[in-house]
DNA sequence: GGTGAAATTGACGTTAACGTAAACGTAATT
DNA sequence: AATTACGTTTACGTTAACGTCAATTTCACC
């Protein structure tokens, strides 16, 4: 099967292009193998990626995306840096519930206009009708 | 009371700079009345920022914000005027629902990170303790 | 051995969403 | 009357996240 990926394979399959893979590898956010010229993306390369393109739909930057992601080495190993780990990652989670709260609200808000447009128009229909 | 509101009331209660709101005003999302030369803002402004920001949060375009922000006028009255925005209704429901499910994804995640790290620094104390 | 598809590296262009600085007006305070 | 605080317009600057060439290479295929 496939764990090797070119650099179209997978902008086909995330729907982005391959300028968007080169620039996050040059952000540092991807590193692919080459094979001569050509890069080669495994899939932890593609993990990234999906993390980086969901964090992207959340309102992220890159950068944050970057520093999220480090989050996945088990690579800082000192106790005052995975304090600071874990202090960035409350800090993530409370946006994130925030977050949450506003989509809630705006879901409601929406659901509401929804209806309420349906309503009009059902009405709209009815006076054609009577007419 | 107060539903009267200067730039910097505005701005400071919503923690935006008096340069944004003008912005805003320049791209048709706000239109404050005026008091001789200054800027009057009242409650529907108001109520327009708080949208516009949790817009903002939620990672939409500020002309996104606007013509969701449009549904709120009952001013579009034809039929076909609603069915078209009742399509844009739907369309930005589920964009939202799918933001509602990577924002719970990406909760689930972070939440697993804070408890590894906890574990890995607590697992760091110990072995001080030992030594 | 040409031809087309997909890759590469520069390098400059673009858009959104403000920031920032200049130059000025107004109103209250000292 | 001068300072301070807050407001105004105009206009150029900035950053993030790519887009868009251009010129070149590589490789499978006819």
């Amino acid at each position: 099967m496939h764990h090797q990926f070119s650099i179209g394979d997978l902008a086909r399959e995330f729907d982005v292009t391959p300028r968007t893979l080169r620039f996050y590898e040059e952000k540092g956010l991807l590193n692919p193998a080459r094979e001569g010229q050509s890069r080669v993306y495994g899939a932890s390369d593609r993990t990234r990626l999906r993390l980086i393109l969901r964090g992207k739909r959340l309102g992220l930057t890159l950068d944050e995306s970057a520093s999220l992601i480090m989050m996945y080495d088990p690579a800082s190993n000192n106790e005052h840096q995975l304090e600071a780990l874990i202090e960035k990652i409350r800090e993530s989670r409370v946006r994130l519930e925030e977050q949450l709260k506003d989509l809630q609200r705006m879901l409601n808000d929406v659901s509401e206009w929804e209806q309420r447009s349906m309503q009009e128009l059902d009405a709209l229909r009815m006076q054609k009708q009577i007419n």
